[in-house]
RNA sequence: GGGUCGUUAGCUCAGCCGGUAGAGCAGCGGACUUUUAAUCCGUUGGUCGCGUGUUCGAAUCACGCACGACCCA
């Protein structure tokens, strides 16, 4: 009897392909589509009927059963209200992350496991290798499309029970696989935005949820140079949605976000891509996670991101008490984020992260 | 009361010695992207304060008016 493996399958291309994948290589392949939200299921957003249709579409293609389950009362309690109260806070935060790691790999992990399978595989761009009974994840060899950012929350035992078919193969080739075995989804469009929720205009979907208290919009010396809607509206480094432009001394270039008074109800902007308040060479980290279960070393020199697709930049840890630790960069980073993750890679191993608390000027 | 300067796209401004207007920012759209941003590409938009005059032709010259800033009394 062959290894029983459930694959989540959202209807897209990558998590279609996963499941072909492992069905090719002899596993026992069962999918299940997951819906986690379903707040407008009325309403233009809502493409998870065609999901749901794409999915059946291709599990029948492939030859495997499908079946949905819904989460969306986990997603809500364990996701969603986190998400919400760290915006009304004043953060911006990585949902999707937790999603991962409280609902991919544990909501439907356990699911997977009362169906009688042992493992769980998806269509990320991440890997996974077990080392004498040490998991480690690994950055994908796509290194464009690699997802290791957003499961560097996971443990050891959620790894354990984890595959991604996909780590080693690039994406233009999972469009080619799945064009060649008929994969009715091989043209469908890449997926953004927040994971189950989907991409929508932001402020409108937060403000159905977030009070809004407008206030205005200062220079860091205390100028006064615009209003803003609602301090959860913004986020550091955003340019964009400001509505400020051409001021008295202008130099003529954009402004962004560098901060939030929360006390005084004020948002602080710079102006100048480069300007110098929003560049931090140092940052500390709240509840940091460590995917071996022992934080990296204190004298040795990693790299982290401190948001998706960027590059890695070089930087040393240190490990603080209670679960916070401190990253130094080489170099000062753009923009780092209160409530975004800080991710420590080793080479291609992702380490773990933690949630950033704040960015620092200078080197404690 | 006198004088100087200013009044051009939503904002800040450029348009030399006349030939029916441009740039940055903002805004909007797209690309990129399973967070939010950034970034890149593209793009809307102007009775040139009002009136008269000079001229073949005025945002650009002259005169008057309105408003604003400053200066002298």
């Amino acid at each position: 009897m062959s290894k029983k493996v459930v694959v989540g399958m959202s209807g897209g291309v990558d998590s279609s392909v996963t499941a072909l994948l492992l069905k090719q290589q002899g596993y026992d392949v069962i999918g299940l589509f997951m819906k986690n939200w379903e707040d407008d299921d009325t309403d233009e957003y809502c493409s998870s009927r065609q999901d749901l249709l794409d999915a059946v579409s291709v599990a029948d293609t492939i030859g495997i059963p499908i079946e949905a389950v819904n989460f969306a009362k986990e997603y809500r309690e364990r996701v969603f209200s986190y998400f919400l109260s760290e915006y009304q806070s004043g953060r911006t935060p990585n949902p999707d992350i937790l999603c991962n790691s409280e609902i991919k790999f544990k909501a439907f992990l356990d699911h997977a496991i009362q169906l009688g399978a042992d493992t769980i595989a998806t269509g990320h761009y991440a890997q996974v290798r077990d080392v004498d009974g040490l998991f480690q994840l690994l950055k994908a060899s796509d290194d464009s499309k690699d997802q290791s950012y957003f499961l560097h929350r996971l443990n050891q035992k959620q790894l354990s029970h984890a595959m991604f078919p996909l780590g080693k193969l690039l994406k233009s080739q999972v469009r080619v696989i799945a064009e060649m075995h008929g994969l009715p989804n091989h043209a469908k469009r890449d997926s953004t935005g927040i994971c189950f929720i989907g991409e929508r205009p932001f402020r409108e979907f937060l403000n159905r949820y977030l009070p809004s208290t407008p206030g205005q919009m200062f220079t860091p010396e205390g100028n006064l140079v615009g209003q803003h809607i609602g301090l959860s509206f913004y986020t550091i480094g955003q340019r964009q949605g400001l509505g400020i432009g051409g001021a008295k001394d202008a130099s003529g270039e954009p402004w962004f976000v560098a901060g939030k008074d929360m006390t005084n109800n004020r948002l602080i902007v710079v102006q100048g891509h480069d300007h110098p308040a929003l560049l931090a060479p140092c940052l500390t980290g709240l509840e940091s996670h460590w995917i071996s279960g022992t934080s990296p070393q204190m004298d040795h020199p990693y790299a982290a991101k401190t948001r998706y697709r960027q590059a890695d930049a070089p930087c040393h840890f240190t490990r603080l008490t209670d679960g916070r630790c401190e990253i130094a960069f080489d170099e000062a980073q753009w923009a780092v984020t209160p409530g975004q993750s800080v991710v420590v890679y080793d080479g291609e191993i992702c380490l773990g992260g933690a949630i950033i608390e704040q960015g620092h000027a200078r080197i404690a």
